[in-house]
DNA sequence: AGTGATCTTTGGAACGTTCTAACGAGCAGT
DNA sequence: ACTGCTCGTTAGAACGTTCCAAAGATCACT
């Protein structure tokens, strides 16, 4: 059974004719108007199950001037930072009638600007976008001004004057540290990041007001950047434990970077946790499950997509710009890569 | 600098206007027509610097009937596997000039049904899918009779007869376990996932050939079913050691679990890759930062992405159906969490 | 039967494109 | 001077909706 494969859809009109009403009226009862008398709404009703009829929103958009696609562009979506943050966009995004257009621009700022083109044309009503690095702020702004509300995400575009949700990374560096601090760390590392990425400015600010508000000078050579993956931290921790005078624990820019610092350290014979305390930031899927689970910083970061859809949601909605940066709060969940330094644990014990 | 926002954006005929051309030649420059004029080119795409034109692509595709925006519902985005499944279709899609509104259904088969609906509204030029489990059927393919073009990938919907890309799963399971069986083990599990999941179904039977292929008969005690995620592998391989006659390796439904498992076992003081073998399948990017390194099947996620987008672009594009599922290789990773199992290596020292 | 008032329905323009058919201008060949 | 071409341009219908303005029905009162 089922009906052979239609050439094309059936439209109001194909409705209306079977119906035996005009048009006008298939358009009110689709937007259920209590104007239609019931026996009509039925009748219409009927023949729209009998033609399989399928509302096609691109005609009424186009007719309202609107939509209900918003533009969702991701800078990394293999980073699960990222994919959390996708998720908890475009749930909030669904709840509220609207569906993401995916664009995941794997950190290129030209493809970037070229899916920010294609989305822009394809008549979206916003965009949430976490910026890539070196990210074209000119494409970004041609488009605001052009009306688009754009919300950023993550990633702060501080030149562009653009709306901005992010985490509090000062202050969540700060706990980080501050907890390393109160087991009785005082050479403490950065691992992992750039300083091109204002992400790693920020945290590595936190970093650094920790250590000055307990006394202790913050050391250049204590900071060792890498791309911010797996192997970027593998790298840097190596490059952190074979320093002359090496430090006992670290601090990193991600989940990820502090992960590959575990494994290598553990492939050097070392015991995170132990030997040697991590920290990471964003509380990735992953972390909990890590062995040893991972001390890290949490942004909230489904939260986090969720209040950047909501933001973009009243600006679409026609709320003025918020006024100042959106920044949602951080939280430390301890587990068990962080411990009191050896040294301390032998005094203790002494 | 910079023109203050505009109200709405400029047409075809605006440009048409400051011009002094019809709207039709418009047209023709926006799709680089070599009847136009150099100087009226010229002048037309001077005209649409000035006003900061952006085409309407809606608009263009009512009058044409088609889009080149594909529905990309994926069941569970959060996992790595369908992370990298989704890149692989996103960035094939983008190669070919299409963008994916995107749909993370969280495995409710409701909200599948409701973002099917809303993606269909669209106007969508076809649909790529991996079904969550218990998927209503019927949905899809009221939309495939409605002549949408709709590819399912990772999870046959066998009852369907929809075109499927996918894995080999049997073949996959079968070398894993034919890896284990290789070092010398002779009773090994099964665990995680459900035989609701059709997926899972596949990579048992792999398992099963396997063991009877080398004359091991098969234990329906050695399977335990869990939740295909990190803690549902603890728990799993928890039942597993906790048999009176244990195995001394396992393979697992999928990386997750396996990680999970690994944990598991070496919170309960058993170390994978020397007390207890452990196999993932899908080889997601954790597998290889795992401790220790996890012995994994790769079905090379991302190109079987590309490989089912490129599958729908052609139905789209008018090609016939592929008239057998399409299933893309499988190999095996061996990294360290598998060796032979401890009697093995005694009964060789000695 | 006439007058409103209240329901219910409708024609047609509009949204921003594309495309067909046709038109005018210029020119070569007679 | 006419014919026929080519070149460049254009008017207008069409795509599937929404919505305004207005028309027709129906009904309750006088």
């Amino acid at each position: 059974m089922g009906a052979p494969p239609r050439k094309s859809r059936a439209t109001i009109i194909d409705i209306a004719r079977l119906a035996g009403v005009s048009k006008s009226t298939v358009s009110l009862v689709l937007k259920n108007s209590t104007l239609v008398k019931a026996e009509t709404r039925e009748r219409v009703l009927g023949a729209m199950q009998a033609l399989g009829y399928v509302y096609n929103r691109g005609a009424a958009n186009l007719r309202l001037a609107r939509s209900n696609i918003v533009g969702m562009v991701i800078s990394d979506l293999m980073n699960p930072f990222f994919t959390e943050l996708a998720v908890g966009i475009e749930e909030a995004l669904y709840r509220a009638g609207y569906v993401p257009l995916l664009a995941n621009t794997g950190e290129d700022p030209e493809r970037q600007t070229r899916v920010l083109q294609s989305i822009f044309e394809q008549g979206v009503a916003g965009i949430v976008i976490s910026p890539s690095n070196r990210s074209d702020v000119a494409t970004l702004l041609d488009i605001a001004r052009a009306g688009l509300p754009i919300v950023t995400v993550t990633r702060r575009l501080a030149e562009s004057g653009l709306p901005y949700v992010g985490q509090d990374n000062t202050a969540g560096e700060r706990i980080a540290v501050e907890h390393l601090i109160g087991l009785g760390h005082r050479r403490i590392g950065f691992l992992g990041g750039y300083a091109t990425m204002a992400t790693q400015r920020e945290r590595v600010a936190g970093y650094k007001e920790a250590l000055s508000a307990h006394g202790i000078v913050f050391e250049p050579i204590l900071i060792a950047e890498s791309p911010p993956t797996r192997s970027g931290g593998g790298a840097a921790v190596k490059t952190m434990i074979d320093l002359p005078d090496p430090p006992t624990a670290a601090v990193c820019f991600n989940d990820m970077v502090a992960v590959g610092a575990i494994r290598e350290l553990s492939r050097q014979g070392i015991r995170a946790g132990r030997d040697f305390s991590i920290v990471g930031f964003d509380d990735i899927a992953e972390a909990a499950h890590n062995a040893p689970p991972l001390t890290t910083v949490t942004g909230e970061t489904r939260q986090l997509g969720a209040e950047a859809a909501h933001v973009l949601l009243d600006l679409i909605a026609g709320a003025p710009a918020p006024s100042a940066p959106v920044i949602g709060p951080t939280r430390l969940i301890v587990r068990e890569s962080s411990a009191a330094p050896a040294s301390e644990r032998t005094r203790l014990r002494a």
